[in-house]
DNA sequence: CATAAATAGTTGACCTGTCAACCATTTACT
DNA sequence: AGTAAATGGTTGACAGGTCAACTATTTATG
C-alpha cells in the first residue's frame, strides 16, 4: 500500500462504514463525559432520562421508547437503583410491573448533564442549517424505512458459500 | 405514562440516540447476511475487503483505513487464518510486519458476498437523490469535524457530581 | 554507536450488547 | 372457571468491542 496516502475517499462511501465510525466516536465522547460527571453508563444516562423526559414509568416503558434491549435496561437500572440514583416500587394495578422512581440523587444528576449533553449536541450540530439537519433526520428516517420493507430478495436463504 | 401513542417524535430529536438505533439495525442485518452466506463477522469481512478492495497488506494498514481497533483486527485475522481465507507471510523489509495473502477460499467469499453488499447499499438508499446522498455524506463529514475540533470548553475537566 | 522513542503486532482483562430461556402475572378464549 | 397465550421482568451465557500492557523490531537522536 502506498504510504503518502490511503484511498480514505474510497472506502469511506460505504454508507454503513461511515455510520459505524461516526456512532463508535459520538459513543466514546459520550461515555467520556458522563465518566467526567459521574460514574454512570450511557445506557444508565438513557434510562434516566427516558424517565424523566418522556414519563417512562417501567422498564417496558424504557424499551418501547429507546428500542434498547429488555436485559440491557434491567441491568442498567438495577445499577442505577444499587447506586442510588432511582428505586423500584411495586405497581397496584399489575404486580408484574414495577415503577421506576427516581431519587434526589438521580435528579440532580440529571439536571446537571442534561445542559451539558445539550450543549454538546449544539456543538456536534455546529455549523449545520436548520434545513440541513433535517434533510439528514429524513434521510436518517428514509433509510429505517427502507430497512423495514425488506429488501434483498436476492438475500433471502440460498445456496450459501462456507 | 400514556398507553396510546409514545412521544417518539420527541426523544427521537436526540442526534446520538438515532444515529446508534439505526446502526444498531445496520449492524445486525450486515451480520444476518454474512452469517446467511459464510460464517464470518462483520469485522472479519471488514478486514477482507479492505485488503481486497483497498490494497492493505498489513493489520497497520487495515488500521489506518478502518479505525478499527488493532486488537479487534488482530483476532479477526486470526480467524480468518485458522478458516484458511487467508493467510501470514513475514515482511523482507520489517520483521514487525506481517503481510496477509488471501487465499483462494477467501477470494471467492469475497466475489460472492460483494455484489450483495453493494446491492444491499443500494436498497438502504433506496428513494434518496444522488444529491440528498452527498448531502447526508457532508453532514456525517462536518460533524466528524466537529467531534476533532474540540468543542465542549464547558466540559473539560470541573467539579463531578459523583 | 548507544540509547530512546516509535512502530507492528499480540495478549489478557474487562465491559457492553445480544440472545434465549425462564418465572410470575395478567389477559384472552372456550 | 380453566386453560392457553401474552406480557413484564429477570437471569445466564456468550459474542463483540475496548483498553492497557507487553514483546520485538525499527527509526531517530545525541
Amino acid at each position: 500500500m502506498d504510504s503518502t496516502q490511503p484511498p480514505l475517499a474510497t472506502i469511506q462511501n460505504s454508507l454503513t462504514f461511515r455510520l459505524s465510525r461516526l456512532q463508535s466516536r459520538l459513543n466514546t465522547q459520550a461515555a467520556e463525559i458522563l465518566k467526567q460527571h459521574a460514574d454512570i453508563t450511557l445506557t444508565q444516562w438513557r434510562c434516566l432520562s427516558t424517565v424523566l423526559q418522556y414519563g417512562a414509568q417501567t422498564q417496558n416503558d424504557i424499551m418501547k421508547l429507546t428500542f434498547l434491549d429488555k436485559a440491557q435496561i434491567n441491568r442498567a437500572i438495577k445499577t442505577l437503583v444499587n447506586d442510588s440514583f432511582a428505586s423500584l416500587e411495586d405497581s397496584q394495578d399489575d404486580n408484574r410491573k414495577k415503577h421506576i422512581i427516581i431519587l434526589p440523587k438521580g435528579q440532580k444528576l440529571f439536571e446537571t448533564i442534561t445542559p451539558i449533553m445539550s450543549q454538546r449536541q449544539k456543538d456536534l450540530l455546529h455549523s449545520l442549517g436548520k434545513d440541513e439537519m433535517e434533510q439528514f433526520y429524513k434521510i436518517i428516517d428514509q433509510i429505517h424505512l427502507n430497512l423495514d420493507h425488506n429488501f434483498f430478495p436476492t438475500l433471502v436463504p440460498n445456496r450459501d458459500v462456507k
